[in-house]
DNA sequence: CTTAAAGTATGATATTTGTCATAGATCCTA
DNA sequence: TAGGATCTATGACAAATATCATACTTTAAG
């Protein structure tokens, strides 16, 4: 009837239980489906940009999304990925500062918007909901320092070896046990900070060193262990 | 009469007003001072160590501390500093996961220690309370997403000239406009995340660029803009 | 199906940065 | 105030990485 009709239902989101939205009760999730609105996005498609004001918080419905900056002199830097279940947008509306990243379908998404409106009432009414925020942006700012420490510190070799076990964990294997997401060289420079051609050369030594396959655009984890110990990660 | 002789009242730190707690009421601030103790640190002595569960927040009445992981094979890296009025070891509660970096006062401070309890008590009564962590929170995370960015993107030169241009926003300047805050070149490379002998001849690189003036260990800053500009923040 | 465009790959070279060695300066303590 | 320890400074060299040039490969568009 409306054009709502193919929003999902958050009641009926199977991202849902994994998300910060876990403990909220019908009435309130009734109330999100009202207010909400759905957008469908391509791969390549920009969600929301870096510099402009957030009028509401997106909630990833399903697909691969990338959030990235612009550093120097236009180079993009990638500095965290979403998913199903994954909010985005709210550190904006938090720090009532202009979108600090800019989001990108890496495939075909869903995304959801929640106003500004609902988000806030929610942390107001809601402590538990407040609290889920409050952890999920303690996270953030762990891995984040973490990830400084690693840019500072380590090789462009360890840190190649450390994102691809990152995007494992984000993104899963498929059943041939290859990263389940589509990046180009460039994307993969962009996370790691280095050139392009770093990367395809270190992804070469990899190779050699039987840690990782190369099957077209797609990586192949051989040695996850081998990965960890190269990155440093425990061991 | 107590040993608590010593310990400020919340009521009157002078910290307080820029402080997440400045919008309690004088009931919860004498709360507050009942539970909380207070301890005074010299140059260099620990607050809290990396790895072990937080039990509570601290907040700093006054003084310098840094906060900083340990990388690859012990190296230190520098992720954050606080001063008065500043509030450390939240994240870790929030996220009940152990404490990712360790607090070392660079200078004589003094910080306060506020149970769990209080501080968690807080974030549930005081929606107000809530949002000043949750904005606290997402700013943190947009400085470490910038931070990642650099770390990545700028030259060894560029991220030192960024990084004096971040103590004179934290620490301020004194009557001399030398940055105030005594850091070792060990502890300045520790930010950047190179080699202590690449800060030293950077320091005399920019020196000679009459950017800034070496007078013993304090650093004078002489032509701020240079820096800016140097750094690639905006122009 | 053909062609242009984009992405991937490889080599040569220049630059930056890390590492090691050493020496001078400063600070702290006995 | 002497002496050791730590910090700062500088040179020489090695290693890592960026940059530029070029070719090959895959993808997308007409």
């Amino acid at each position: 009837m409306s054009e709502k009709t193919n929003t999902p239902k958050c009641a009926t989101c199977g991202s849902r239980n994994k998300s910060v939205f876990c403990s909220l009760n019908t009435e309130q999730l009734t109330q999100i489906d009202t207010d909400k609105s759905c957008e469908f996005y391509q791969k390549g498609e920009v969600i929301f940009k870096e510099g402009v004001m957030a009028r509401g918080i997106f909630c990833v419905n399903n697909g691969k999304i990338k959030l990235s900056r612009m550093g120097q002199s236009g180079k993009e830097q990638i500095v965290r990925f979403a998913t199903g279940g994954d909010i985005i947008g709210y550190n904006s509306m938090l720090s009532k500062k202009p979108l600090s990243a800019t989001a990108t379908a890496l495939d075909k998404s869903a995304v959801c918007f929640i106003p500004a409106k609902n988000f806030f009432q929610m942390i107001r009414d809601e402590p538990n909901f407040s609290l889920k925020i409050l952890e999920l942006t303690a996270k953030n700012w762990e891995n984040a320092s973490r990830l400084i420490t690693d840019m500072a510190q380590k090789t462009t070799k360890q840190r190649l070896a450390e994102m691809l076990l990152w995007l494992k964990e984000t993104f899963g294997l498929d059943e041939d046990n290859c990263i389940d997401v589509q990046l180009s060289r460039e994307e993969i420079a962009n996370m790691v900070g280095t050139a392009t051609e770093a990367v395809i050369r270190l992804l070469g030594d990899l190779k050699k060193q039987k840690l990782i396959a190369l099957e077209g655009k797609k990586i192949k984890l051989l040695d996850i262990h081998g990965l960890v110990v190269l990155a440093d990660l425990v061991d």
